[in-house]
DNA sequence: TTAAAAAGTCACCCAAAGGTGACCATAAAA
DNA sequence: TTTTATGGTCACCTTTGGGTGACTTTTTAA
């Protein structure tokens, strides 16, 4: 029978899996600790060892887990005014997408602060993420000045990155801008429609 | 007489505050440890202790003793053509300065990670030279329009923040742009002179 | 129903890291 | 030159964290 049992190997890989994502949205990259990751999942951390290899196997496997760009995707119809609108929208969405995805900022943070082979295996996937839309997208319509897009593009994500990270902390008021605050927030996606829609017009 | 002897207890509270700065810029927060402070330093850790009181009281004063915006100064004229000219320079200063920076951007990334009351200081501080440029050069431009300027600028410089963070990890390509390029960086400062101008021609 | 395999627990070890009392050494004052 | 204050060292304790061998309990298959 594979009726769930008591006793699931399975069942327990799985808590050990979201301790970590646990532990990681509430303390970080530096809380993650066998001990703690064990006490969060009600099991012994003899079992870290005996499912993973140890906690890095561990985290690792938490971390492929996580599939954080399967939101993008290319409707027909994305190239209609040479992406211009198609553009603005993934970036609101990345805006608010990243706000409120915990863990994904804590990866970032980690990621800014660590060497890590999964880590940049998920960073490798935004970029070819990106390729894709520039590929898709802003190459047919930029033509020569793709490359000029791809800066001013690496400013904007950087930069709706970098707030959204510094929003949770330090009363994240940046430039006088209050991130946590919704018509705040609001007047930063304005911003970034602006600047596509000047990009899409003068470059 | 107080010429300097060998033991000296101001020339050995410099040294652990340089250990403080030298481990900062190699290890990041995570690496400040009393034990490897003092080693580096080449003191017994018990001086930590009996000169600041602990890690803590230490390395807020290493924190402390940072002034990272004494190079933004207003010269006269930086109001000539709004103060696109000035405001452009300063931007790319930033940028490379937060470039060179290493102390700066582990401490940018310590802030992000961390609630720490003397680095709230440090971004409070900037925050305060930020309302400078907007009160002297921003608003009597931009007018009614200042807020919006102030998004803008928020994306702008969070991403050169964001730029220059990931720049030194992770192989530092970001949207296809290699922050640790010389012709590539150039592209981002055109990319932040553009936006600027499109910003003064459109806002 | 019993034997073996697997799930899970516990006690323990070791290393790293924080913190401190007792001591030594030297410079300046007596 | 002896005392005294203080800069500086050392040994030691404690806590925290990583890691594992030996054991118990449950499941499953013979």
């Amino acid at each position: 029978m594979d009726q769930p049992t008591i006793r699931n190997k399975e069942k327990s890989k799985q808590r050990l899996l979201d301790a970590v994502g646990k532990l990681l949205k509430s303390k970080g990259f530096t809380g993650l600790k066998v001990n703690d990751i064990a006490a969060t999942a009600g099991l012994d951390k003899k079992l870290i060892y005996k499912y993973f290899g140890g906690t890095d196997q561990l985290i690792d496997e938490y971390i492929q887990a996580q599939d954080f760009w399967s939101n993008v995707d290319y409707r027909e119809g994305s190239e209609a005014d040479g992406g211009l609108s198609f553009t603005k929208e993934m970036f609101h969405a990345q805006f608010d997408y990243v706000y409120k995805n915990k863990a994904f900022q804590k990866l970032i943070l980690w990621g800014l602060s660590e060497q890590r082979k999964s880590l940049k295996q998920l960073t490798d996937a935004q970029e070819a993420n990106g390729e894709l839309l520039i590929e898709k997208v802003i190459e047919p319509h930029f033509g020569s000045k793709t490359r000029q897009f791809r800066a001013i593009s690496a400013i904007l994500i950087a930069g709706l990155y970098h707030l959204n990270l510094f929003a949770n902390v330090n009363g994240s008021v940046f430039c006088g801008i209050d991130i946590k605050n919704k018509t705040d927030r609001e007047e930063i996606k304005k911003a970034i429609s602006f600047l596509l829609e000047q990009t899409y017009k003068a470059l």
